[in-house]
DNA sequence: ACATTACTACGACGACTTTCGTATGTCAAG
DNA sequence: CTTGACATACGAAAGTCGTCGTAGTAATGT
């Protein structure tokens, strides 16, 4: 064991900030869809909501910069994926808005969402599954 | 009855909007707090987070325009309340990012939630009694 | 070869956020 | 009345966000 860092960290291991709410929505295509073009993201947003070609550009070279994503240019038209799995942002995300709002109560946070809409009988077992799962590992 | 609006909203009913994070913070103390001063909300801010009066003041009227606030300007220091119960706003909230990065699944959210802070023993029993009241009472 | 199409880079604008300083008003001592 | 403590109003700086137009460059078709 010498002095090398494997770890990713150097001088300022600044995290990844917060994604905003236009980034929020190319992250879901790049989700959904793996690593893509320009092209490809802007096709699927554009097809919910109006949006030019370079927006979506910008917002991903902005994107990059912030590490958010990552890019792929050895190809003419740009690769892009996420930097993060998803699951990885949405517990950021979820714990952010846990501390912020719901003064750390998981309890009022489910009231919260529950409560937004209405949910299913279905949805509900499969709650209580997920209770059963964390309750078994947990120990 | 005549063409009285008896109603609050006239022309453009504008939803409240989502506040900010500076705005959260200060719902958060109004909340806990009831109706206050600014001199209260900015004692209560500035001893978590240095933070000069005004900042807090220009703030709160910021908020009153918005709507997320309601002010009481009778007495020389005006009184300030939050305009929606923090359960109206929390379910905002929640339908909010549960809209946005979890595709609606309230599961996902869930998830999300417990692996950002480990949820106790307690906490798990507290989510399944709150389940069970929810398939009682959506019948 | 040239026109057309497909990309990236980037500057810039308007709206919004957060922050603070300064101007101004009110009121109670002294 | 003047001063000092305490209020509100408000302009403005500095940063972020979302958006788009334009410029330039590489590939493709005719």
């Amino acid at each position: 064991m010498s002095s090398y860092m494997a770890n990713a960290s150097k001088q300022s291991p600044k995290p990844t900030p917060r994604p905003t709410d236009a980034e929020l929505d190319i992250l879901t295509v790049l989700w959904s869809r793996g690593p893509v073009t320009v092209r490809e993201v802007h096709e699927t947003i554009a097809a919910r909501k109006p949006t030019q070609y370079t927006t979506v550009l910008k917002t991903l070279q902005i994107m990059t910069e912030k590490g958010l994503v990552r890019r792929n240019d050895e190809q003419r038209a740009h690769v892009y994926e996420s930097a993060q799995p998803r699951e990885w942002t949405q517990q950021q995300l979820a714990g952010d808005l846990l501390q912020r709002a719901f003064n750390g109560s998981a309890r009022s946070l489910m009231v919260g969402a529950l409560s937004a809409r209405k949910a299913s009988k279905k949805e509900l077992s499969e709650l209580r599954e997920l209770l059963d799962q964390y309750e078994r590992e947990a120990l």
